[in-house]
DNA sequence: AACGGTGTTCCTTATTGAGGAACAAGGAGA
DNA sequence: TCTCCTTGTTCCTCAATAAGGAACACCGTT
């Protein structure tokens, strides 16, 4: 690990954190280093455009690099081409906001979502992070997971109860996941958000391999029980066509 | 400078160039240094995932850290916000892509763009980079710096000519100039690429200073001398509003 | 089975990053 | 207006630590 490189992208987070930017004594008294040391990483990382200073102050802030690199990661997802359209039409036969996730590291990162009312931010909360076991997608993606994986995921997991709701034991998610299986889509039952449900379906790659997955998101009032059965045939169908444009 | 910091950000630009990723192999050689030291590097990075291994191989990407920090950038933005909304009413009258771009050390940043037939992959081109002199929104721009300013300006363009009709005098340009602060918006005459004309205006800030620009941007045999008469006052007239939702 | 190619780990050295202190600049308050 | 804080920035010295060579482990090919 290098010490020099860790420090840096602390920095970034920090700054991350802070949207009116900081200085550089407030950097080098969050990180308990020296002010030349800061001030010495912060004009490293400006050459290189990752951070910038606003309006030529001491006051630093994230720069536009990250939209550069942003856009030549989204290049290479071209999952997100693929994927759009599909989540697009949900969106609009459910009415209500639709997502797209992957996975990295047994966390959830959702990679695209779509508005029923406003495309507009469509970047928004994308990158956003949440764990598997409280939510659809990450049940819909876990009980695909082979029995090794599967074992893996549990020694990583925390169990963290959002709400009451949350299943919080091994034995009961597992339980969970053969009814995922046997369904072939998964609900999120305020698990993660009291007055929040959601319908999830999973997406395989050509090796049949769970590597994506889609959710329909609405608050209680809305989501009752016969909209969410007239909701799953329609997720499961997307992910479905996901699979499919991916070359399941 | 901090020399490590450096070369992992090194790194980050090499497999921004390589979307299938990188070994510890190439990027030594490509660096110069030894695999050792790229090792060390991209396990710093691993740790706060701005680089992941594709499927645990050797193999090193851009992480989807990036995404993350895209979000943070365009939160700070609300420029993009405020100005997009206008941007799609103007794509929707001229039935043309139109782009918001901003300045980084004198050169073009594309923060936003609205493109009439899609909606789709609207993050996609955004913060693509492109000198001031041979562009609409440059030359918009550069039409409204303070006297110093434009020629720390002139100091640091190197006046690549892209085509036959590049300006590639600071004379010339200077007469330009004055011709656009006369008229209000600039024209792009196939100067940074043949076949594609563009119409850009300024944006103004509340110190009244230019600090956006906005184009819209098509090929020569639709944007003949008569679409552009009817372009211009409607490119203008757009610029004015988003200058006015910023506090101009 | 041997080889060439990976990525990874270890260890030693001197390179280089770190931090104290001094400096410059700017703003607030008396 | 002058002073006194508090900024950011620069410099310099020392030792922490990053770098690179070499050895190791692993895989696929010949």
């Amino acid at each position: 690990m290098v010490q020099s490189v860790d420090r840096a992208m602390i920095i970034l987070d920090c700054l991350k954190e802070s949207p009116k930017g900081l200085g550089v004594t407030d950097l080098s008294k969050k990180l308990g280093v020296a002010k030349s040391t800061v001030h010495r990483l912060l004009s490293t990382l400006e050459k290189h455009r990752y951070v910038k200073k606003v309006n030529n102050e001491g006051i630093y802030q994230l720069g536009l690099k990250f939209l550069e690199m942003n856009h030549a990661v989204m290049e290479n997802m071209n999952i997100v081409e693929l994927a759009h359209p599909i989540l697009d039409e949900l969106t609009k036969t459910v009415a209500e906001i639709t997502h797209l996730v992957m996975l990295e590291n047994f966390e959830l990162v959702y990679i695209d979502k779509v508005e029923s009312t406003s495309t507009i931010r469509i970047y928004s909360q994308t990158g956003r992070r949440a764990p598997m076991h409280c939510t659809g997608v990450g049940k819909a993606m876990a009980a695909y997971f082979p029995e090794k994986k599967l074992e893996r995921f549990f020694s990583h997991t925390d169990w963290k109860a959002f709400t009451p709701y949350t299943i919080t034991k091994e034995e009961d998610f597992r339980a969970e996941l053969d009814r995922i299986r046997e369904k072939g889509y998964s609900l999120d039952d305020e698990e993660h958000e009291e007055g929040i449900r959601c319908v999830a379906a999973p997406v395989f790659n050509h090796q049949g391999e769970v590597q994506y997955a889609i959710s329909a998101t609405g608050p209680t009032n809305r989501m009752n029980n016969k909209r969410i059965e007239e909701i799953i045939p329609l997720v499961k169908k997307a992910a479905y066509k996901i699979s499919k444009a991916i070359g399941y």
